[in-house]
This record gives C-alpha cells, sequence and structure tokens, in this order.
DNA sequence: AACGGTAAAATTGTCGACAATCTAGCTAGC
DNA sequence: GCTAGCTAGATTGTCGACAATTTTACCGTT
C-alpha cells in the first residue's frame, strides 16, 4: 500500500481526520471560532486530543490559531485561491517533469488505462463526476514524480485546501471534455519522456483551470 | 514588522524553535530518537510541551514519527538534498516570477542595495561569509512573491531543513562570485518586471548550486 | 546454544485539574 | 452620556497521573 494513504490509528488521529472532513466539506463553516472544549464534548475526547488535532489543522492552514486566544477555520477568498494556484502551478508543474522522468513505463501504462477509461465515461454519459477522476488524475502524476516531499506537501498539505475551496464555492464546473484533452497531451508528454513538454503542459492546464474558476468567482 | 518573523509567547513556542535549533545545527544528531520524558527534563517543562513541540518539528519535516513507538529526527541523505533542491526551484522560481511582477519599486531598489553591500563585502574579503547574505537575498525575494502560502512554505517549512543540509555537510562552499552575478541578473530581470526570465534565471541558480552541492557529495 | 513465549520495565497516548490569559460587562469618574 | 478601569466569567496553556502499547529481559524448551 502507498505510504500516503493515512490510517488513523490513535485518537488524536480519527478526530483530526474528522474536523479535517468537517472542514473541507463546510459542515464546520469557514470563519467558524473552534472552541477546544465545546470540540471535546461534542467528539467526546479529552481537551488535550482536541488542540492535537487543531495544530495539525493549523499545519495544513485550514485553521489559524493566535496564542492565548483560539482557533479559527480560515475564511476563503479570492485572493487565497489565486495563490492556491500559483502554487499549484509550480510544484504540479514540476511533478509532471519528475513523471515523466521517473515513472516506470507500467506506471504509464496504468495512466493510459485510467484516461481511456475515463473517455469512456464521458462519452456514454456527457456529464460526469469531474472531481473525482480529474483529482485521480493529478493524484497518479504527483506520486509519479517519487518525490516524497513534493508529494506530501500537496497530498496531505494543498489538496485538502484546494478542495476545500472546491466543495464551498460549488465547483462541479464543465470544462469537462477540454481538461481531458488537455489531461490526454500531459499523458503523451510523460509517455515520451519529454519532461520539458510534460512540465509546460500541467502548467498551462492549472492555469486554465484558475482562469475558469476566477471568471465564476467575479460574477 | 514582518509577520513571518515569528516571536516565541508561550512555553510550547520556546521549546519547539530551541529544538528546532538544536537539530539544524546538529547539537541533536540526526536520526537520534526523542524521547519525550528525556526532553521534558532537560528542557524543564512537561511532557505535553515536549509532545508539542515534537508534533510541530514533525509538521516541518525535521523528525518522524511513529504512533506508539515515538519520534526520530530525520537522517540526511543525497536523494533527500535532491528532492529538497527540486522542490525549491520550482517554488523560488514561482517566486521570483511573482515577484518581478508583485515588488514595489521602492523594495527592489532596496533589493538592489543589498546586492551593492554584498559585492563591497566580497571585494573587500575575497572570503566573505556567503550564508547569510545568499539567504538574505533569497528570503527578500520570497517575501517579494507577496504569495503568503507559498512564503510559509518556504521560510517556516523548507528553508530550515535545507539549513540543516547546509550547517551538517559543512556546505560553507565557494561559488561565492558566481552566485554574485546570478543573484545580479535575477534582480535585472525583476527591476525590468521581466517574469518570465526571472523565473527561468533563479531556477537555473538554484539548480547550479544544486550541482555544486551533488559534485561535493560524491566525492 | 538458539529460539519462542511470557512477564516486567519503559515509553507513548489520554485524561482531568489547576494556572495564566483574554473577553465581556459593570461600575465609577469626568 | 461617554470613557477608563476593574471584576467576574470563560477560554487557552500547562501540568502530573493513569491507561495502553511497545520494548526489553528473562526463562524454559528443543
Amino acid at each position: 500500500m502507498s505510504p500516503f494513504t493515512e490510517q488513523p490509528v490513535t485518537a488524536a488521529d480519527k478526530t483530526f481526520f474528522q474536523l479535517r472532513k468537517d472542514i473541507v466539506e463546510g459542515v464546520i463553516a469557514a470563519g467558524t471560532k473552534l472552541s477546544e472544549t465545546e470540540l471535546s464534548t461534542k467528539y467526546s475526547v479529552s481537551r488535550a486530543i482536541v488542540r492535537e488535532a487543531i495544530n495539525r489543522l493549523e499545519s495544513s492552514s485550514l485553521v489559524e490559531r493566535k496564542a492565548n486566544v483560539g482557533a479559527r477555520v480560515v475564511s476563503l477568498s479570492p485572493e487565497g485561491l489565486v495563490e492556491l494556484y500559483q502554487i499549484r502551478e509550480s510544484l504540479e508543474g514540476m511533478a509532471a517533469r519528475l513523471a515523466a522522468k521517473n515513472m516506470t513505463d507500467e506506471e504509464i501504462a496504468d495512466l493510459q488505462k485510467l484516461l481511456n477509461s475515463h473517455f469512456d465515461t464521458v462519452q456514454a454519459d456527457g456529464s460526469y463526476y469531474q472531481e473525482a477522476g480529474d483529482v485521480d488524475f493529478h493524484y497518479r502524476i504527483i506520486l509519479g514524480s517519487k518525490n516524497n516531499h513534493l508529494i506530501s506537501m500537496l497530498i496531505n498539505g494543498i489538496y485538502h485546501l484546494v478542495r476545500m475551496y472546491r466543495v464551498q464555492l460549488g465547483m462541479a464546473g464543465p470544462r469537462v471534455t477540454t481538461a481531458f484533452d488537455e489531461h490526454k497531451h500531459i499523458v503523451q508528454a510523460i509517455c515520451n519522456r519529454d519532461e520539458e513538454l510534460a512540465e509546460m503542459l500541467m502548467r498551462r492546464h492549472i492555469m486554465y483551470s484558475k482562469r475558469n474558476i476566477e471568471s465564476k468567482l467575479i460574477k
């Protein structure tokens, strides 16, 4: 099993995962104050556990904490989203470059299979649930980079925040077919071991995605 | 004052900073087991404080923790260093791009002054302590990006680990004058608001730096 | 002598209580 | 009527003790 499929083992883990889920999905609204005592009764654990969970959430940039005052869920802003996508552009661009270098032929073949299955789904059922497939695609390339720091930063760092934006600002956007074409070209570049091109295409892909989201936000 | 000059306020903060310093500077050797009880007596605080500090160190990628087993200081490896520099290349490259876009004319003028003062120092005293000046230069550009996520990732994330490598593998390298020229060109690009070029030069600069370090490691 | 299993010691995980700090509301003074 | 300072309440920070898990040491068996 991949070492990045985190499994909760301790109570603090479970509380952290639960809280993260609730925050990302908006069950706990953005900007909410997180009271330690309140949460400890709500989740039936001691305050120490909640404290540890909140600390981890802070490390994930999902909450902000002030000493002696408390923690609040971050509030979402257009600027924040732009900042996130700038980072994704550079980091996932690098991931694509490294994937072109480091993925095995087998992994690349798998990636192509994944893409084909997406194509079938899109073909059959005009609207398909983009999110899962898109995330899956990006995950594979990130993992394909074989750079553990990079993987960790994206998968247990930035991606949850990105998802929080997506869920709460309601981004079940179209861009399905165009995004699909972009994915196809990226895979092609990786298959050709063209690092330069893979990075460039991934950066563009994320840039387009950012623009698409921005155009919706302005409205 | 910049919001990224962290000030210790609580006991956990102080312990965290102290531990981080000791780890980065090798006072606590790489690979060492971090015993909570031991550290709590050593630093005269409760175990809860030490625990919190260790958790934060884990978030900074300076220690690795296993549930019910304990935490160890990360061990340094050539591969790890390469991974780090790959991330720096992409992230600081983006920082330079954004700095070219977002720094004020005043900030750019300041940056040029800094560079000139470095030039004087190098001129006067052939060997000068590169580290501080180099770090200062990179800091300014990172801050100049005005992207808070990016800034935080680099300054209270990756940079401590990079410094740990530098200190412990004894990188008071030469590359002073050549690095200086590279810095100069980057500032020039930023001054011209040439985002593309600024990013490209910064990426090259870090790539050269990486190669320089690699060549020393192989020996 | 080597191996496996069991019990004791040590270490981490969790808890509830106390101390320090911040917040809100009230009183007093202008 | 408004502001400043104080007091009471609530919240976070810190601590020591207990519970659960892992590691170590010992013993008996082969």
